[in-house]
DNA sequence: GGTCGTATGATTGTCAACAATCCGAGGACG
DNA sequence: CGTCCTCGGATTGTTGACAATCATACGACC
């Protein structure tokens, strides 16, 4: 860990890659709402370069399905539907069953329980400060770096947008989210709980409390969903969904 | 299922869409080796449209990890190094399983196990014609089939991607993958046994049968490396990857 | 002889203008 | 009065040209 131990990326970033964080950053945050289309013109001026680059930066995110594309209509930030809930948290609890996993037999436990303390101490922290945006940022950041920590360079690439889209989720029932969830110490608790285990070098109870952990969250935010025993509400359950 | 069932999409799709789906195409047949560099001048002459559109599409190969990008330099096809087959098998794995859970407790089973015979027996047609080719793409159809019977939207664009991979990986260790794999019977046989638990509605044979699977393939792909027990060679031990 | 500076060639990154398409309002017609 | 057609405005899709950057090869210098 030298101090020249990060500086051969002197190639800095490509623009379109520029763009396409800055603007995954305002879907996530609640400045491009759902449902908003996406002017290629005005968002040019607004980031000082060129439609070039900016369609592309645009072109990523139709990719990581956060952008859907109308022909000669526009580019418009995705509404999440009611069984997106659903298909988000079905999806993540893959992808962090299979971090977990891939840090209980071949990581470094201990480091990375030490670096989900923090994000589980920021996360109590927020809630001292009775501040809801920063406790979400805080849990949402100990499931980004669960999934960094895995060392896979898919799970965190298909992680990313889940995230987004998990944040987009919270921030568009907020409001129910608020009602039926007072208890951030039980956040606080869950997330301590699967520290533990993970110290404890205790795999099946890991995967366990993930499980129990999204299956919490889905129960929340849509009510009468559930991950374990049978499909969403919505779903079509004599066949495949059309796209 | 009327005649008029599926004429709405009137909207045909967009040109960076048709020319990325071409290029993944071209990625995963090997019509563009890893390492390949994209010269847009080229591409551009080669399917007829401006270099506008083509670096959009080639923007969205990079979201999703098949191109990477080196800042005035140009576009490569990546190449798999070692750790990779375990990554992507890993990801898979993860994939298929939340796929197979979905479907076991929500989709039309029956229906499912019909369109996965469709493909095995397309995989025993072609053993029988000695055409290895044609077995490899019964196989991933399989998958593929079964992660869109899900009826999840982002499982099945993930795996997308990690198909494609799939096949990159097997053309690139194409001799070793013959060489130590000669019973296409085994593999026939590992397929009808996923088929026949989802008939049975046993979700756990299911999920153990995918397992075991992905582990063949990933000691077939790559020898000493294992999903089920311990990292594989080339991970790092100590951390996180620097990408 | 080895190393460094420089010119060249090609490639990528960016831009502004042109063409095609679509939505909406307004009016004509049955 | 309802429907259809038409036109205007705006937006996206595409193009070709210009600017910036980098790799390579060659020659000068130590």
């Amino acid at each position: 860990m030298s101090v020249l131990a990060d500086i051969e990326p002197v190639n800095r970033e490509s623009t379109a890659g520029i763009i396409a964080r800055q603007l995954r950053d305002a879907i996530m945050n609640g400045s491009l709402p759902p449902g908003t289309q996406l002017g290629e013109t005005d968002l040019a001026a607004r980031f000082q370069v060129s439609r070039g680059p900016l369609r592309e930066a645009m072109q990523r995110l139709v990719s990581e399905g956060l952008l859907r594309s109308e022909r000669h209509r526009g580019l418009f930030v995705i509404d999440l539907e009611p069984g997106d809930v659903y298909d988000i948290y079905s999806a993540r609890s893959a992808i962090e069953r299979a971090a977990a996993i891939r840090i209980m037999r071949g990581g470094d436990r201990d480091r990375v329980a030490a670096m989900l303390d923090d994000a589980v101490h920021a996360m109590a922290e927020a809630d001292q400060q009775d501040d809801p945006a920063a406790l979400t940022e805080a849990d949402l950041r100990f499931h980004e770096e669960l999934i960094e920590a895995s060392g896979s360079r898919r799970l965190t690439r298909m992680a990313r947008t889940l995230l987004i889209e998990t944040r987009m989720c919270l921030s568009a029932l907020q409001e129910t989210y608020r009602k039926s969830y007072q208890g951030a110490d039980e956040r606080v608790a869950e997330h301590n709980q699967i520290i533990d285990a993970i110290r404890q070098d205790d795999e099946e109870t890991v995967l366990a409390l993930l499980e129990a952990h999204m299956e919490d969250a889905v129960q929340r935010l849509a009510p009468g969903t559930s991950l374990t025993s049978g499909a969403a509400p919505g779903l079509p359950v004599g066949g495949v969904d059309i796209a």
